[in-house]
Parts: structure tokens; C-alpha cells; sequence
RNA sequence: CGGGGUGUAGCGCAGCGGGAGCGCACCUGCUUUGGGAGCAGGGGGUCAGAGGUUCAAAUCCUCUCACCCCGACCA
């Protein structure tokens, strides 16, 4: 490809509206252009790279034999009605009315209309199981679309539903998908680590989350520093230095004027925040239940609602409170209280430990109180946000925070799908049963931003070599010039005969233009024929990813970047 | 949806009652040619839109629209 003839052009400016490096880079660099708020073209150098990925991915997932199809954008309201989702999904779903006033969707995911397809066409579990992906644009209303592709309303994915005798099975193709998506990942070079997941709206019960760590990453997660235990913040697990342990002494009330916030309190009795019992009041399912945690600690929201199973859960507010308990916001404590549900974090349910807790008593709380004496419950659960610095679950070693940014997902569904929408299928025993259902997701678009986040630098994109739209680009330093010029040319067809693909610079601009567009652009080998070419006759090889270079004959220039392009991947 | 902000040339921005400007990009010419060149000349605008105040509005007021940031939300 002639550069000259490249539908491209690169910016020196950044717009203003990009905050993300990979935003950035990749409007500078001409691979996308911004349409509306998440909305995104793709330029003919985006597309080839999101043709690489795509192939990647297929590749991998042909591997662990699933089937590409093509599923519907577009998608009646019915479907979505018999799974429920059609209330259930909220205004995330790009609703809309077509001239005869029938309401449909546009796929923010497929799991709807592969259970319909696939209860039609598969009714014995002679048939299972079955693995099927597709790559698709995908529609969203997000909320609030941030970081180019990172986040945005139309974007590409590739979505993959496996269908199951029994969980047995399920769970083979769910690790087959795994292991695949490890792969993809290593193959495009990126920095990953796969986490146990909250499994959110789609439901089910198993669910892991490839993160690749980047500084834009919307997710935090927790990771050990020396095995593989790594976590996505709401689910993650850890273990902590144990308290100070006492014998009993007699509980006690003393007076705390003023002295609401846990923060307050520990200053004014001069106790460490862990030792004041953090006391806060929620609704679970409209049931106001008293939820206990050390001081120094969050409660995990996440993990209450799991704990209880999903229910619908809400903190008071301190009116509802007042009117409803008659405790106010700053004493409530677990000590004597009869009449309310009482819930505990497991870290401080420990015996011989003196807490400060909240007196139930405006200004007043109650010192050496100890559990099992002074409070108790049956519901005993991890339900704090755990940190960084505490220790491994698995090993004791110390965890380490970062963000992340998703780029795969899997999901064991269950029944989950198929039980609500009837796809039944027939047993050895002639009996129907529900499929068991698996989806795996991976974000192409978000890839191409994934990747550039982790594959940059002062300069510009570099790409890894399986991922680069062009591998090679040639440079005659001066188009001018006849004898660069044709030694150029010639170059740049003995490498595209030999099937590389190369870019020619055959601009007429300065050179130092062309270096700097070489380098956004990200091309993994430059072949520079300038200067040293004219004084010596040797050309000049420049990777890019470290910067280093070789003189070489031209004659020998195909052979050594072909060499060059194998050590790269 | 709440809070904050911005809409002026393709991009980045200044101007904030009286001439629509600067830098980059673009076009022409000459010079230059190894890390985003120099000089000279040139083209390009419904100052987001509608309404209002005023002798006079990009500038002040009202409404609408679009976009961005923070938050709530989130396969």
C-alpha cells in the first residue's frame, strides 16, 4: 500500500474531548474518528486490525470446536418478554418502534435469541453439546460512554453460547472457553489476569473475568503477589492481621458527646478505628436488619446481596430510622437490641476481643463489648471490601491493587435461560430437560483500545506484531531522490511478493514527517533508505519496539526482515 | 437522573457590547530534505439553534439542542 493513497491522516493535536492514552493515540493516528456521544468509525487502519483480532479470536474458538453463525441485530420485543429481561435489563437496552408501532431491540447480547434457535433446531441430548459464536456489532445505551472504544454505545463483540446435557458437560466447555481466552489474550500480547466475578445481570453462578490491567481500567481488582488468586474488588477475599485479644472485663457505658462517626470515636477514647463496631442499617427485602463490621472497615455490597441471595436491598436513611427504630445515626450498636436482625462480618466475630459499639443512646457507647457475650447472631458473613496489603486466600501472600479493564467474560448460565423460555431438550430416559447453558464473551472494539493501553509509548502505538495492520513500512527519505526512490520500490515489492505487508512512504515530505507518522502508526519494522543509503549503499532497519537498528544490503533487506518479523511474534 | 462545564474555520483555542481572530491542517509558488521545515501568497465562518434586550449581540437574558467531566449504574 502506497501511503499516499491511504484513506488516513494523522493529527499533531489532540482532540479535547480524549482522555484515555488509547483514545488518543488512536484518533492521532488516524484509526477512528468520533461520530456521535460512543460512536465510533472505524478508518481502513482500525478495520485491519480489528480483522486481526477477529481472527485471533475465531482461530481459538474453532479450536475448542464452536461454530460461527450470525444472529439478529435486530430483535423482536417477544423474545425478550418470555425471558423477562425486557423489564428486568432497564434502559441499557436500545429500544425502539418501527412504523407499525411493534417495539424491538437492538442485541446488547444474544442469549434470548440462541435459546430460541436452538430449542428449535435441538431436541435430543444426542445433538449436545453444542457451541456456537458470532462476532457482532452490539448496541447499548450506556449511561455515560467514556474512553473511546473503551466504553462506548455501538461496539463489536464476539459472543459465544454453549448448550449442555448436564453441568458435568457444561463445565468441560466452560474451561475449554477459558483456557481458550488465556490464549487470545497471550496471543495479542497483553497483560492479563483472569479474576472470579460478580456475574451481575446476566446471572448464573460461575464467572471469570479477563482483565487486562490498565490505568483506565473502570474495574478494580485485587491480585496475589505470588500466586494466581486475583479478584475483582466486590468479590475478592482476604485474610488480615488478628486483633488484640483480651480477657473478658465488664461492659461499661461511657459518654462520647458529639461523637458520631467512627473516626470521631476512636480519637475520643484513643482506640484503634478497628475496635469501634461499625453499625449500619439496612433494608433487606424491607426488613431493617443492623449490619455489623469493624470499624475500619467497608461493607461490600456486593457480597451482602449475594449473601442473601439477590434479595433487593437498601440502606436507610437516618429518618427512616428515627421513625421507624428511634435510634439515631452515631450510637446504634449491636448491644442489646432484640427487635432488629442482626447481621455480622465475619472478621469480628472473634471471642476475647473488647469492642466500642454504639449505646443505642444519643452521645453514649458502650466499651468491652465482646461477641458471643454482648451480641450475637447466626448471620455470619465476609461481607467487607477487602484491601490491598492484606493477605492472599490462598497462599498468605500480600495482594496487590490495580484497575483493570474487561475484555472477556464467562458465564455458567445454568438453566437460567432455557428453564424460563421452555428449551427443553430430550434425556436417555425420553425425559425433557432444561439445556445447561454457558456464554463467553470477548469486546473486539475494546480490544483495539485494550491493547494499545498496554502497547505505547511517548512516540506512539506499537503494535504486537500478530496485531499490526501493516508489519513493514518502506521509507525512501527523499522521494526526490531517483536512486532511493527505486532501491525503495524495489524493496517494498520484494517484501509484498514475499506475502509481508508493507507500507510505502512514497510522500513527498520531509523525512523526520515520515519517521514521526511510522512511529503513531505503530509498524513494528521500519526500512529506511536515506543518507547512509546514498553514502554507503546499505539500508537501514529500525524496529520499532526498542529502537534499534541494522545497516543491511538491500538485496539482503527481505530475507532479514522476514527473519526479524518471526522473532517478533 | 443529580452536580459542573463547553459549543467561534477540518482540529486545538483566544475574543465576551461597535472591525471574526491566532496556531495547526489545507491550496499556490520558491527554497529545504534523517525526527512533525522556512519564506511569500491564498481559500475557508449562519460565532450550535430559536427567541428576546439594545442604535448595535459571538459577547447580555430566556429556551432548545449537542458534547465533555464527576457521581449514581454496568455484559
Amino acid at each position: 500500500m502506497k501511503l499516499s493513497k491511504l484513506f488516513f491522516r494523522t493529527l499533531k493535536e489532540v482532540p479535547g474531548d480524549a482522555e484515555a492514552i488509547s483514545h488518543i493515540l488512536l484518533l492521532r493516528a488516524g484509526y477512528i474518528r468520533r461520530l456521535g456521544s460512543g460512536i465510533y468509525t472505524y478508518l481502513p487502519l482500525a478495520k485491519k486490525v480489528l480483522l486481526k483480532i477477529e481472527n485471533i479470536v475465531r482461530e481459538e474458538m474453532i479450536n475448542i470446536n464452536s461454530q460461527e453463525l450470525l444472529l439478529p441485530a435486530l430483535q423482536p420485543k417477544e423474545i425478550w418478554e418470555i425471558s423477562g429481561r425486557w423489564k428486568k435489563y432497564g434502559p441499557e437496552l436500545m429500544r425502539f418502534k418501527d412504523r407499525h408501532d411493534k417495539e424491538y431491540a437492538l442485541g446488547p447480547t444474544h442469549e434470548e435469541v440462541i435459546t430460541d434457535l436452538i430449542n428449535r433446531e435441538v431436541s435430543s441430548y444426542k445433538q449436545l453439546p453444542i457451541s456456537v459464536f458470532q462476532i457482532q456489532t452490539k448496541f447499548r445505551d450506556e449511561i455515560r460512554p467514556r474512553f473511546g472504544l473503551m466504553r462506548s454505545r455501538e461496539f463489536i463483540m464476539k459472543d459465544a453460547y454453549s448448550f449442555h446435557r448436564n453441568e458435568e458437560d457444561l463445565d468441560v466447555t466452560y474451561w475449554d472457553m477459558f483456557h481458550a481466552y488465556e490464549k487470545i489474550l497471550n496471543r495479542m500480547g497483553l497483560n492479563f489476569k483472569s479474576v472470579e466475578a460478580d456475574s451481575g445481570a446476566i446471572g448464573g453462578s460461575v464467572s471469570h473475568e479477563f482483565m487486562v490491567l490498565t490505568p483506565y481500567g473502570e474495574d478494580k481488582i485485587l491480585y496475589c503477589s505470588s500466586c494466581s488468586y486475583a479478584a475483582n474488588l466486590e468479590k475478592a477475599s482476604s485474610s488480615y492481621e488478628p486483633f488484640d485479644t483480651r480477657d473478658f472485663a465488664e461492659m461499661d457505658i461511657v459518654s462520647t458527646p458529639n461523637a458520631k462517626t467512627v473516626d470521631e470515636v476512636s480519637k475520643f477514647v484513643g482506640v484503634d478505628q478497628k475496635y469501634i463496631l461499625k453499625s449500619l442499617m439496612y433494608k433487606i427485602e424491607g426488613e431493617p436488619t443492623m449490619i455489623i463490621l469493624a470499624g475500619d472497615d467497608e461493607l461490600n455490597e456486593v457480597k451482602l446481596k449475594n449473601a442473601f441471595g439477590g434479595k433487593e436491598i437498601s440502606m436507610m436513611t437516618p429518618d427512616e430510622i428515627k421513625q421507624k427504630l428511634d435510634l439515631s445515626v452515631g450510637s446504634i450498636g449491636p448491644v442489646k437490641v432484640n427487635n432488629i436482625k442482626l447481621i455480622c462480618d465475619k472478621r469480628v466475630c472473634v471471642e476475647n476481643v473488647s469492642f466500642y459499639a454504639g449505646a443505642n443512646k444519643d452521645g453514649y457507647h458502650f466499651k468491652n463489648v465482646y461477641f458471643k457475650r454482648d451480641f450475637y447472631s447466626d448471620n455470619i458473613f465476609d461481607l467487607r471490601v477487602s484491601k490491598a496489603g492484606e493477605f492472599c486466600p490462598h497462599c498468605g501472600a500480600k495482594l496487590v491493587e490495580s484497575t483493570g479493564s474487561e475484555a472477556g467474560h464467562v458465564f455458567k448460565l445454568g438453566t437460567k435461560y432455557s428453564e424460563p423460555m421452555k428449551a427443553y431438550f430430550k434425556d436417555e430416559n425420553g425425559k425433557e430437560k432444561p439445556f445447561e447453558m454457558g456464554c463467553y464473551g470477548i469486546g473486539i472494539s475494546r480490544l483495539l483500545s485494550i491493547v494499545v493501553e498496554q502497547h505505547h509509548d511517548e512516540f506512539g502505538i506499537i503494535w504486537p506484531a500478530t496485531l499490526c495492520p501493516y508489519q513493514v513500512i518502506v521509507i525512501p527519505a527523499n522521494v526526490k531522490d531517483e536512486n532511493q526512490l527505486n532501491t525503495a520500490e524495489m524493496i517494498f515489492h520484494e517484501l509484498r511478493d514475499r506475502g509481508i505487508s508493507v507500507l510505502f512512504d512514497d510522500r513527498d515530505d520531509r523525512a523526520g514527517v515520515k519517521f514521526k507518522d511510522a512511529d503513531l502508526l505503530g509498524i513494528p519494522i521500519k526500512i529506511i533508505i536515506g543518507g547512509h543509503f546514498s553514502k554507503s549503499g546499505l539500508i537501514e532497519i529500525k524496529i520499532r519496539r526498542d529502537g534499534s537498528s541494522n545497516l543491511v544490503p538491500p538485496d539482503e533487506a527481505s530475507v532479514y526482515v522476514s527473519l526479524k518479523l518471526r522473532q517478533l511474534i
